[in-house]
DNA sequence: CTAACGTTTTTCCAACTGGTCAAATTTCCG
DNA sequence: CGGAAATTTGACCAGTTGGAAAAACGTTAG
């Protein structure tokens, strides 16, 4: 009986490129003519606006450079002529689209956010313990084939300790695993899994996963040119798999 | 029967701090007055000179403040001015000692290498395998807690591509690996391990630990006041301990 | 066609950046 | 002590950075 391969699923292919996650609509585009309004109603709530074809195509554009570097150099690493350059435009006229390279970041970030997340909101209760984790690090695994640079952008934030996110962290995505560790407590009570601290088996999945967008170049640098080919995901996927399900000890 | 407690060493007390992991002793200071010379003698490798007191003391609060800033905002975030206020001088003070921002960087980052692979290299073909991984595993995430800032650092440099130590990782770091993962392959055939890829089982390893010190935050924040504290380490230890031995799923 | 709007480009600026240099100061050593 | 060497400082500089202003250009509905 051969070994059981792990199947991930296909990425993406060239030829329909993998968009960016963060697409979340918003603000219309802050108009110079606007500056000053916008002050007596509050939070300038006004309605949203319906966004021209052009302001999607270009402000996606933008967002698309702008993931590519400040995934690699961080906020303060990353110049707007740097993004604009990779957008292809001017940095005047990258600043009609996004007032300021804050605003930027911080729709990349939101944007990221709830799909990042998706894949643990979607572990369910009532499901099977045993597959519900399984298939929650392979999701977590396509995820960081698929996303390696939304993966970076957020290891950076992290890096730099959060100053953007913190509360979210400790709102929002706390909540959520603190959901989850329920859940998975549960299962070990039933005898279902054996014991551990579900916080920190959730953090394990994060770093195993995470590890193969974030520090790809030291991946792919140790696997050397033959093993570190397009492989080396489905590779991981089957370790992590046998991993996480049976560690390393035999039974004797 | 209470359950195994996971004695991971104790941290150096805050009396007697941390210093620093990289303090290569290096070329001696790059004097102005010594510019133009060295270029004779092909690579400048005169007699290495014996380094002043002050000498010793100013590079290493420097390089102690650069480890700081870098690791937070990696190498183009971070800027010399910071690095000069974090260690207490002015910025052309700085100079003085560094003539560059490149060689601080290069100097923490190649100061750093050898003591960051220690524990891999200390793992011996000779002892038991358990034995030998679990001690890996302890000694990694103490460096984690120990020298959360070296292991930023490092990250940061992935991050980016890892530009500035790609060549190391290619070679001595591979080769390193490379022969490591031989000795694991070696005591699977053994029996003495379960069957799984040694490149995967290594990464999984630095990235469960390291996670500890890259996403602290991260990590602080879903913990919470009560469980994010000091004993976050100790239950750290004591969970990886059971997932790389057992895993999740129950013997049945 | 044309006025009104949305978009793009040119020009500009003040703050910051990495780095230099000579002068002033301190330390070291006989 | 006295002077040479080592160290520190203040002034400076050229290039880059985030961003503002306004003029120029394009598009489209009437």
């Amino acid at each position: 009986m051969p070994p059981i391969k792990v199947k991930i699923a296909d990425p993406p292919s060239p030829a329909d490129p993998v968009e960016t996650i963060a697409q979340a609509q918003g603000q219309p585009v802050a108009k110079r003519a606007l500056k000053g309004a916008g002050k007596g109603t509050g939070k300038g709530a006004g309605k949203p606006k319906p966004l021209t074809r052009i302001q999607r195509e270009k402000q996606d554009q933008i967002l698309e450079a702008a993931l590519d570097i400040f995934s690699r150099h961080g906020f303060r690493g990353a110049t707007i002529d740097q993004i604009a350059e990779q957008a292809g435009m001017s940095k005047p006229n990258l600043l009609y689209y996004f007032p300021r390279k804050e605003t930027i970041y911080k729709r990349l970030i939101s944007g990221l956010l709830e799909t990042w997340l998706a894949p643990l909101s979607e572990m369910d209760a009532s499901g099977d313990p045993i597959p519900e984790i399984r298939s929650y690090i392979r999701r977590k695994l396509e995820m960081a084939r698929d996303f390696p640079r939304e993966s970076r952008l957020f290891a950076n934030e992290m890096l730099e300790g959060a100053p953007r996110v913190i509360d979210m962290l400790e709102g929002e995505l706390k909540a959520l695993v603190d959901e989850k560790a329920k859940i998975i407590l549960g299962w070990m009570d039933e005898g279902k899994l054996n014991r551990a601290d579900p916080y920190h088996l959730i953090f394990a999945i994060w770093a195993t996963t995470q590890h193969y967008a974030d520090f790809d170049v030291q991946v792919r640098a140790v696997l050397g040119r033959d093993r570190g080919g397009d492989g080396r995901y489905e590779d991981a996927a089957h370790f992590l798999e046998r991993l996480f399900m049976h560690g390393l000890q035999p039974r004797r």
